[in-house]
DNA sequence: GTCTGGACTTGACGCTTGTCAAGTGTCTTG
DNA sequence: CAAGACACTTGACAAGCGTCAAGTCCAGAC
């Protein structure tokens, strides 16, 4: 059983569509699949890589502790992602820890088979190419809302973005609000303290797990530049 | 100052090294160089792109507004670096512009060719899949600065990383200090006290342009964290 | 049922940092 | 040489946000 469903998840990625069956079997060659739980840890900070980690099913966050105290959350990913391929690719240490927030179906190819076929097969490239663009893309529009917009701002414009992939008004947090503060670049209290700024708003309300927007207007001015005076 | 000068530049690329003279050659066709001031801008945050741009010389910058009232800057790029691929891969509006800092020989590379030329140059896409996860890197760390640590810290963070390029004690500033406050997250003011604060601790010693490190250890201590350097 | 632990919220407080404003220095321009 | 422009510094001040601490709510254990 197990089996079966996991070649399924692999044929559904993206990456799967792309360099196409033979390079995929070629890939697979070698790797394994794992069910894992949350907190668990895929690669380490600090470590060199041994493995490619694609992701079949659940989410998993990219974590960074750099020498200090706390732990910031980079980014999260789900179904069809491929972790970190430019350690893998430059053969560098990870910036970054891979750890398994919902309880996750991971594809583990070994680092070195990958840079191979990275090189002998062009489709692959190619299609890393194509991904590591969109990656960029998330990486850009995170640091665009860091340097220069306020707490309450990022949460709207985040709210934006994740609503803008499905067409419902209902968007339901796939993790802790914990984890979603630390992505946003903020403490916990302070998320709590946006949320609520933004039901105050007539933007958003909130039940539990759930945030629906009943004003997107009033969550795109929140968005946009207005957020609580001070132009 | 002519055409001998630009084709020497070009040659001496890591892009021309990876991809070769006769790749390098086809994307040359239909290019053009051109020798800009600063403040020229090489393209705009939400149009779509229509070349690829290749520092041969002098920096640039991407920035980005991104609808607030002040400017952020992303990172700098000097010689030999291919701009925001990303964009013009998924044919995408960029999401930031590119402005020349300092006076800037750009060759400019249809977006169309280059796409072209992307898939069916293999060599070509994976020179861009190393380039991209070297920029991965570098936005990765940028991140976990603007989240996990404090301004004076990204300074010290920032200075270790320039210093690490060069292996003298010695760093001249390519930019105004302006531009690198923005780039480290924070404005102009704040850096001025950021680095009042590291003279302060016996860490660097700094003459106009010019910051020498006079005290490594205090540099690092200031920077509370361990530097990954390397691209 | 009560107890306990975890996720989240709310309040109080202080540090960091951005903003506004004035001051210094240098380079250019008339 | 004075006037202006520009890059940078310094000071005063308030806002934003993180931290600490308490409080609420809820699920699971017993």
């Amino acid at each position: 059983m197990a089996i079966n469903r996991t070649l399924a998840l692999v044929h559904e990625t993206e990456l799967a569509r792309a360099v196409g069956e033979r390079v995929m079997a070629r890939l697979m060659k070698g790797s394994v699949a794992q069910l894992l739980p949350p907190r668990a840890v895929l690669f380490e900070e600090g470590t060199e890589p041994e493995m490619v980690h694609l992701v079949l099913s659940g989410r998993v966050g990219l974590v960074a502790s750099g020498g200090t105290d706390h732990e910031a959350v980079i980014e999260t990913f789900g179904a069809g992602s491929l972790l970190v391929v430019p350690a893998v690719i430059l053969s560098l240490p990870y910036l970054v820890s891979g750890v398994v927030l919902t309880e996750a179906r991971i594809m583990m190819i070994p680092a070195a088979s990958f840079r191979r076929a990275l090189d002998d097969e062009p489709a692959l490239a190619r299609a890393v190419v194509d991904m590591q663009a969109r990656h960029w893309r998330l990486l850009i529009e995170q640091i665009k809302d860091l340097k220069l917009r306020a707490a309450p701002q990022r949460l709207a414009q985040w709210l934006l973005r994740e609503l803008g992939a499905g067409p419902g008004t209902v968007l339901q947090l796939g993790e802790p609000k914990r984890i979603i503060a630390r992505r946003l670049g903020m403490s916990p209290e302070s998320l709590s303290r946006a949320i609520a700024a933004l039901e105050e708003a007539g933007a958003i309300h909130v039940e539990g797990r759930a945030i629906t927007v009943v004003g997107r207007r009033a969550l795109e001015m929140a968005a946009g530049g207005m957020t609580n005076t001070r132009g």
